[in-house]
DNA sequence: GATGAATGAGTGTTCATTCAT
DNA sequence: AATGAATGAACACTCATTCAT
């Protein structure tokens, strides 16, 4: 039996209590900087057993990602397949707000998900995460490629630029709300999410507007 | 003498392989990830040579950073105050221009940059910036307020979003240029260059344009 | 589990070899002199086994020292409340030629004992072993009320002047008695401990004897 | 020309320079415990100055000890050949107050000579004094067959635990002294002082007196 | 299924001392 | 007479991982 399977075994208290160590020391420290030993006193387990349901240091930090960032996959892969530009945009400005709400509801997943996007850009050799990067790469492509057929999308930038342009402004807009959603009332939020899609959409709508506007 | 005295008096073979050695670690590793001992290994010196020079890693790390990154502080102080938000943004723009072709000029300085962001933006206390984060705080804050006083910067966003999202957007473009400077024509980065001002001229210009595109 | 409980599953072989060579090491070389590596080194065991069994180089003291002294502790202890002058100094006699004969038998305990009490002396902040220290002035306090309750203390000297002055005495006694005890027959050695705790008494006493000797 | 000489020649401002840090580590931290590095840039001298001038970190202690202990040493060796019993016990007072007073000036002198005691008593190999100590155990022996010749001293116990003793007790004294002399009147330091004379008397002198009180 | 004892290379940092200049 | 650059072993401590039971 393949470690992830062993994983799906375990009872619902112990699989909650390690999810929660690792999300919280894997946000806190990145992947390089968490200590394993860390998670696992944390989690109450032993040493043996850690290692009995993961692999590695490395096959715990996949696993807890897949499981606190799946459920956004699932997400970001039911967007309809748009027909016009207009629909393309509605269905980001949707795909945004259930995003919002989503980490409004696990927090945990947040700190997670930037320390993949810390991990990805950080250009080091033998990252963990390949065949993560390389479905979300995919996915990313099929994303433009189709709002590029729809007309919704620049062409006059590259994809490679792009991409993990929208990718850094995500991080700091949900660092942002991560820091003041306690804060703020629900039309504020509102506003203030319409805008930030609006943001997305300048940067990837093809530039006739600024020219205009400049 | 303090340290860092005698690292002005080191000899240029030295201080540049120094420069080099720390400069990758920290591009790759990040400042905590970064190994002091690989850095002193690869610089050919003996341990005790290097805590002569450094007083300990952070003090490295500080020293490497300002060397390479403090000529473009210095551009960035340079930036004229602006009258009219057409000036502002010529300003912004002479900015991104020139601060691309320093990067390409000094590739070392753009990896240290983006460890130094990812300090920043880690959260943790007592990370090993403070004074520097200080005073880009400072900067950045003077250079809003400008562009706010001109009429040039929207006001319908909190400054505190905005500020991360254009380093992130910044960093985003930073990496691309370092993967791709080498394969393009002059010409075409010039072209992008001003596509990517364009860029954040459009997340921070007043939402006119965007009210009227939708 | 805690380290203190896995120090007491450890093999005797083992756990011997450990208290030996910690009490060596810290006899010699106090506590801060004391290499932790070569008491590693020497109990055979590898560095990650060693921080197995102790969190630190001041828990390993800790442990060995209560384990040394732990028995001479709960023979202070159990001197029993004195209700007249006579009652206190037979006492005192009593628990005196106790600790002696415990000193006889656990040489190692005097060499820990005397870098305790190099230790409390030293002025050092955050010496590692402040509740210990706390312990025992609270039952030294004690101690001394109950003595000049029944009047067989001096009151014209402060305590905090005397209770100094007799631990270093002791320590001035234990030394030359670990020197020498090989060396000499059980009626001598007790003729001399019957002398050495006149000394003590001649010291606490009040001082109504000395004036009219002199 | 030796070291020794060396220091000599040194200018007054220098030479005062390195004995008030070098005293001041030394008394912190016990000879092991110093950093000689630190005594060097806190006298200002450079590394190479200071080993022109000693040998080691052992010739500098002991340089600094001859030269803060020397007027004491002096002052011992000048109490005059007592006649009778009670002339001894005179000159020892007149000993001890001068010593109090002594310290009592030269706060350095203090611990230093704390810092000797504990090494001293450390028993370690190769402790760094060993002709210092010989000094000091000739003149010892010298005081106590004159103490003996004249019916002062007793005979019943070793001088070999009497010494340390009285050594250890002085040790506790100072250390009180030290903590407590600011905050004291004239009149009742003069008191104790008398106190602390006829403890030392009391543990010296044959024991007829303690027999009579018990 | 699960334990926890054990490993040893690795971390950043301090040390007393040497020696060419 | 004096400098300060250079050394490398030693310091306490953490790490991810293995494996006999």
């Amino acid at each position: 039996m393949s470690p992830l399977q062993r994983f799906d075994n375990l009872s619902d208290d112990r699989r909650a209590a390690i999810l929660q160590a690792a999300a919280e020391e894997f946000s806190l420290h990145g992947f390089d900087g968490a200590s394993f030993a860390r998670i696992i006193e944390r989690s109450g387990l032993s040493k043996g057993a850690m290692y009995y349901y993961f692999e590695n240091k490395e096959d715990l930090y996949r696993t807890v990602l897949l499981q606190a960032i799946g459920p956004l996959v699932t997400l970001w892969e039911s967007v309809p397949q748009a027909q016009t530009a207009a629909e393309f945009w509605a269905g980001l400005a949707d795909l945004l707000r259930r995003s919002f709400r989503f980490y409004e509801e696990n927090p945990l997943a947040m700190g997670l998900g930037k320390s993949l996007v810390r991990l990805m850009t950080s250009g080091q050799h033998n990252a963990p995460v390949a065949e993560l990067r390389a479905k979300a790469e995919q996915w990313t492509r099929d994303f433009f490629r189709r709002g590029r057929a729809v007309g919704a999308l620049r062409t006059d930038l590259p994809e490679e630029l792009l991409v993990p342009m929208i990718l850094k402004m995500d991080e700091a807009m949900d660092a942002w709300f991560v820091e003041h959603w306690g804060e703020m009332e629900p039309a504020e939020m509102e506003r203030i999410g319409g805008l930030l899609l609006d943001l997305v959409r300048r940067v990837l709508e093809p530039p006739r507007a600024a020219q205009e506007v400049s």
